[in-house]
DNA sequence: TTGTATGCGTTATCAT
DNA sequence: ATGATAACGCATACAA
């Protein structure tokens, strides 16, 4: 009992639906979408019924072309693998799922030639909005990728910049500068005087905001910035760069601030495998908070940035028809923990 | 001086490019794709001068209509913000990358009915390739899921499911009960005698998989598995379920097997958090070995799963015309650490 | 309300 | 080698 109108190879088109319902192509079509024009309930009935049956789905291709727009976003991230990164595509993720959309992501591997490249392959899909997490706005292949985001905007995508946004290009902003200099204070008042940051290299707007931040706070409360060591920001960075630096004399109450959570628990393996006690001895903290920050011993002392939150609103920020760039900032917080015990 | 060719709005087509070069359509498209067929070098230059010009970037959605395929592969997984499933993740995307395919992700939450939905949203894309990672292949919903996936299939996708597949659909399996027994067998050698396993609920494959692979190695060597628990694939699962049990009287020496490194971990939190100390006390492992098993103390004592590599074959399975069932299965390699010392 | 016909950006078949 | 032109699957303005 097969059908005969059912196609044996491919999948069922609009144009099966039709016939196989005995209407029109037009008709079916406003039935299986989300038109405004009404249609008899019979017509719909058997419309309905024979998608059903041919297990038909809309061809998004198709409908991307003869719509003139597409239901994708895009997002592109260094690493995600990384938590950091994960973390926000979770959120982005989330946003698109609410709003009908499906994401496509890449990785630039942190390669600012490969991200342009990205961006370009990207375009030809036509998303509706690009999000791009922690790109450089800064440095010899700033201007190429910006052409590249030029372009898409002047076709009609919306570009969205986690971090600080170049122009009038739409971001959604975190507060480093400010976190760092509270985290800073924070571990000024427990009693730290003497810090070592291990940042990424300069150029870098989150690392560099993150490193002035801190470096305010801390000092401005009586601590003093000894030096600020450039490594990455991966996790093995920050363990060579700790495992460097504890070559040399670190007398005990020294702390190592990470310019993320990722470099800081490198950090502080390599605290540790160099024989030294992370807290006591040499104290650790790092920005972020990601999930893993609740699992180590001592806790991970850091700031919180909200990141699913973060990835949610840059998604939502790509859809809004007015960009309002007076958002309110994300809500960031100093967390406490073991890492970096009071010292009085 | 602008360019009285270049659209103002919208994206610059194959027909502009060619309008602008002077040629026909056919030609520029014959440059600017990867065809067989030659052209006049002298016409080559002029169109992609044309297209540099414009910025011309293909339209995807309309190649994939003409071409009646496209360079789309989706992957499925329960959550990107977990660790094993975002190297998962990392592995896809670079096969992806070295393929020119683009990847769109999609997030179950581990809901087997959003699962289903999102197979059929995902099946508009017309993807070469679907990969699912984590399904349940019984229960309730497993027949919904297996007929969105014969659709797909019959229109010419190819299935790859991460872990044990159903039926003929391609999968990379990984030897979950040979890793746990052998992991079974290296805890009662060290000399662990009782253990208590934190699982996932029943019916899913992969954990009942590890439950009985390393029941039966530890078993058969020796010791005696007092208890499974039934949590979760999450930390807070993990967490939760150790918390309870510590409610209990829980022995010294005892072990704790936790069905992923995830839930391990969570547990280890938890017993801490009861005042007990892991390691010599309450011993903790794990299975997938992710990155954050090297950052923790004591370690991690778990199985590695080569997770980059999982996805990666995973991809490479859903390109290849012929599914060869015989591929060598992933090597596992027993990981002992920290959290497991020896007790003899 | 329903159907017809045209267009979306590309590819590919066919002449030339 | 190059250029018309007919698909591709769908949406929609327009006609009925």
């Amino acid at each position: 009992m097969s059908n005969p109108s059912a196609p044996t190879r491919g999948a069922a088109t609009l144009h099966d639906v039709a016939r196989e319902a005995g209407v029109s192509l037009a008709t079916a079509s406003r039935v299986l979408n989300g038109s405004t024009r009404k249609v008899a309930e019979s017509y719909r009935e058997r419309v309905e019924a024979a998608a059903e049956k041919l297990g038909y789905t809309a061809n998004l291709s198709a409908q991307a072309t003869a719509r003139g727009t597409s239901a994708i976003v895009a997002l592109l991230v260094a690493d995600i693998a990384d938590p950091y990164f994960s973390q926000l595509a979770s959120g982005v993720a989330r946003g698109a799922d609410e709003a009908g959309l499906v994401v496509t992501i890449a990785i630039t591997e942190r390669d600012p030639q490969r991200e342009v490249k990205l961006v370009r392959a990207l375009r030809g899909q036509r998303p509706r909005g690009l999000i791009l997490a922690a790109s450089r706005t800064e440095g010899p292949d700033a201007v190429g990728l910006q052409s590249e985001l030029d372009a898409f905007s002047g076709m009609g995508g919306r570009v969205v910049m986690l971090g600080p946004g170049t122009g009038s290009t739409r971001s959604v902003a975190v507060d480093n500068h400010g976190g760092a200099a509270a985290l800073g204070t924070e571990l000024a008042r427990l009693g730290y005087r003497d810090a070592i940051v291990v940042a990424a290299s300069e150029g870098i707007r989150t690392s560099d905001d993150r490193v002035a931040g801190f470096t305010e706070g801390f000092e401005a409360a009586g601590g003093k910035v000894r030096d600020v060591r450039r490594a990455g920001f991966t996790r093995d960075a920050g363990y060579a760069a700790a495992q460097d630096l504890l070559q040399g004399d670190v007398p005990g109450g020294t702390l190592i601030f990470g310019i993320s959570d990722v470099v800081a628990i490198g950090a502080m393996s390599a605290v540790r495998d160099a024989g030294r006690q992370v807290g006591a001895d040499i104290a650790v903290a790092g920005f972020d908070d990601i999930a893993t920050g609740r699992d180590i011993r001592p806790g991970l002392t850091t700031v919180r940035v909200p990141l699913e939150d973060l990835g949610y609103r840059a998604l939502n920020a790509a859809l809004e028809p007015e960009w309002d760039a007076s958002e309110p900032p994300l809500h960031l917080e100093v967390v406490v923990r073991g890492s970096t015990p009071p010292r009085d």
